[in-house]
DNA sequence: GTACAGATTGAG
DNA sequence: TCAATCTGTACT
């Protein structure tokens, strides 16, 4: 799953559903909006020509791992490493649609907010996405929480058309990479990130 | 030790 | 349009 190229995954990620266990109660959100770095030839990525800093690291492990980081002091950014070991490509999880709970304080529709909405902080830097009880992936949602919606949380049935690929948001200084179509989201969807 | 950028956000 | 806010990194 997270060891194909990079803009596969990213692509596959729409739809999927993320879980996190948090105070015994799982709080669940869609996935709508992803976007690629693929280091090291990426200039916006943080792994470009190959740098590797104790921050990063994460980037470079084996495709299921979470590299999360913080930005502009304030704000965490939920990524997930892809491709073999050695290989500094992730995906970043810019927005989901919740589902669980269904009207939350902080509207999970950017990157950062995404990361409040989900609990998550620095402990989760490494985080194997495909052994960890807290945080894992999942590809639909049989839960009651979830059965209103139920029609709409088929996870596995994205069609090709319903996929929007732009351009990458908030790194113009990486100039011919910034134009890069790696970013991915679901069409129309109301939590997709503005700007 | 200091300087500074940064994959954002929300208020104005 | 713009400032808040802070960690890691690259310097001295």
């Amino acid at each position: 799953m997270y060891l194909q190229s990079t803009l596969t995954v990213a692509r596959n990620l729409l739809g999927k559903f993320i879980v996190r266990k948090w105070r015994n109660q799982n709080i669940m959100g869609k996935i709508v909006e992803t976007e690629a770095y693929i280091g090291p030839k990426d200039k916006a990525s943080h792994a470009f020509r190959g740098k590797i800093t104790k921050r990063n690291t994460a980037e470079y492990m084996t495709g299921g791992h979470i590299y999360i980081y913080l930005v502009y002091g304030m704000y965490w950014q939920l990524n997930i490493s892809t491709n073999i070991k050695g290989k500094p490509e992730c995906v970043l999880i810019r927005a989901l649609e919740p589902i669980f709970p269904k009207r939350p304080k902080v509207i999970p529709n950017g990157p950062g907010k995404l990361c409040k909405f989900l609990k998550l902080n620095k402990s989760f830097y490494g985080e194997d996405l495909t052994k960890s009880k807290r945080i894992w992936l999942a590809t639909s949602i049989s839960s009651r929480q979830a059965s209103s919606k139920r029609r709409e949380n088929r996870g596995d049935r994205i069609k090709k058309s319903e996929i929007v690929v732009k351009k990458r948001i908030g790194i113009d200084y990486a100039g011919e990479w910034a134009k890069k179509p790696w970013r991915f989201y679901l069409k129309g969807n109301q939590f997709v990130s503005k700007k």
